[in-house]
DNA sequence: GAAAACCATCGCTTTCACCGATGGAATCCC
DNA sequence: GGGATTCCATCGGTGAAAGCGATGGTTTTC
């Protein structure tokens, strides 16, 4: 099985297609010569003649082991077409690409990027994990969005800063600038201590503010609707406020940090020395794209 | 797609399955120098990495343009194991068989063959096909058992000499053998005058014997309902009579011909210059030594 | 820092794929 | 029948490349 080659394969097929090994040699862009040794190759390989060659005029013809083994082999070479095909499709962007990613992200910078990459490739396959986990499985996935650099063997791309702001229900602050100082008691709603919400928090305690946690959950309209209730105030990423529909929410009301918190990092991560997919490396450019967008637009 | 070979994918598959270009080679019986160009000559041809090489002990790591291919070309691999595993299954004997017949062989020659070759080989296709046209389709066939040499591209063996026996109602004829020349005039059931009826009745006629034929029918069993309902007499091939229950039959009487008439003669035909199956080897083998047995018992 | 595990690369030899030309065999056509 | 035609097999030659062994560079492990 190992000395059996496509190229025979492909001969035979074409010979019996044509009745003669000349003109399958033409077909095929080889000499008659190379075509009977072809054959002559695969049929040591198989222990057997796979044509009968009657001599003259009178055109080849399969003996039974032939018509065997062309069975199979008429199978193999579609599959290699088969192959190919699945290649080129790949090499021109269409496949699969799995992305890690969390919710500040699909909400604002992924639909755009899912968007232009269906617009450019119909066919491609993306699918998206929302992971709850703090360091998610990036073993499994293309690319992953995360607000940190990853750590083990990962590259990272730095997306964007996603600057702090405060949330408060209107009337809670005066409008305008807040300093960090004001919340140091303030009662306040805040997502689960994960991620970059950990290290916004330790910032805000070397700064000396202890602000009063209420309540934790990790679902943005919750934290907006206990902000809504008055539960409390939040300083929540830019990226979360981001949607018209809390802007122009006339019961809350968004206050710049004065002096402002270091920014919320995005990264786009992936596993070290991973060659990229073409849609892989595209997603790449368009995540990059867009984030600028939201940067300059912010 | 013509510079893919089979060998490369099998490697590839290794070293998918061992995490390792050494360790594959050692599976493979190669060195790793030669797997490693073997992957390299793949990836020229596919345009492109399939395995990250991260450098020291970690294992190698499919890219996402491997995982198409190693999709494809495991699937391609075990086509071509199914194809070692069909054609060793041919030349064990196994495959198919498609034999031509008539009635007298279907009856008494062609049951020990059959039997004996599914004793032999339990997964072995035969096919029959019992045609009725004078000259049959032998293009189709691997074998064709026919009581005459054929004509065209035909190479025949002769099986067995079928003599000419006289079926007459009991009574009809005195005991014991009959001239032929009292056959002039007598009432007769007869075959359809193809094939060697034909030949036969020419060689009555050479002889001067012209005998009233009543009625013919290709159905052998017909043919002795007629003779046994006092229609006239029959000369039959002694296979057609050959099953017990003609001998064991009061009511009809056979005769030898003095002198005899030319036998009929079986062969068995092939197309000129065919390469048998090793299943066609094994069944001409066996049909002659089945004819033997008959003309030995006759 | 030494050792170990791993893959790429470099000569080198040998195999073999392919070509062009030639020869033998069967058929067709006058 | 004999020449022309249409086949395939084979031979010698050339160039590519498959495989080997040895070497070197890289990364991890201890």
């Amino acid at each position: 099985m190992r000395d059996m080659e496509l190229r025979h394969l492909a001969a035979m097929a074409a010979v019996a297609d044509e009745g003669s090994f000349g003109r399958a040699a033409g077909r095929l862009g080889y000499t008659q010569s190379t075509v009977s040794q072809q054959i002559a190759a695969l049929e040591k390989a198989v222990g057997g003649a796979v044509f009968d060659r009657p001599g003259g005029p009178k055109p080849v013809r399969l003996t039974p082991l032939g018509a065997v083994v062309l069975e199979h082999a008429r199978e193999l070479l579609a599959r290699a077409r088969a192959m190919t095909a699945a290649v080129d499709r790949f090499r021109a962007g269409d496949g699969r690409i799995d992305i890690g990613t969390f919710q500040s992200v699909s909400n604002v910078i992924l639909p755009p990027i899912v968007r232009t990459l269906r617009d450019e490739h119909p066919d491609c396959d993306i699918r998206l994990f929302e992971e709850e986990a703090d360091t998610p499985r990036l073993r499994d996935l293309d690319l992953m969005f995360f607000d940190g650099r990853g750590d083990g063997d990962v590259e990272h791309l730095k997306l964007l800063d996603d600057p702090y702001v405060l949330v408060a229900r209107r009337g809670t602050f005066p409008d305008g600038p807040v300093r960090p100082a004001h919340l140091d008691g303030a009662p306040m709603v805040a997502h689960p201590p994960i991620c970059d919400q950990a290290r916004m928090e330790r910032e805000l305690a070397r700064r000396g503010v202890r602000p009063h946690i209420v309540f934790r959950t990790a679902g943005n309209e919750s934290v907006l609707s206990m902000v809504r209730a008055g539960m409390g105030s939040a300083i929540l990423p830019r990226l979360v406020v981001h949607g018209g529909d809390v802007r122009a929410d006339d019961t809350l009301c968004l206050h710049e940090l004065r002096p402002e918190l270091p920014a919320r990092e995005i990264f786009l991560l992936w596993q070290a020395g991973r060659t990229h997919s073409p849609l892989a490396t595209r997603a790449i450019e368009i995540a990059v794209h867009v984030a600028d967008a939201i940067t300059r637009s912010g």
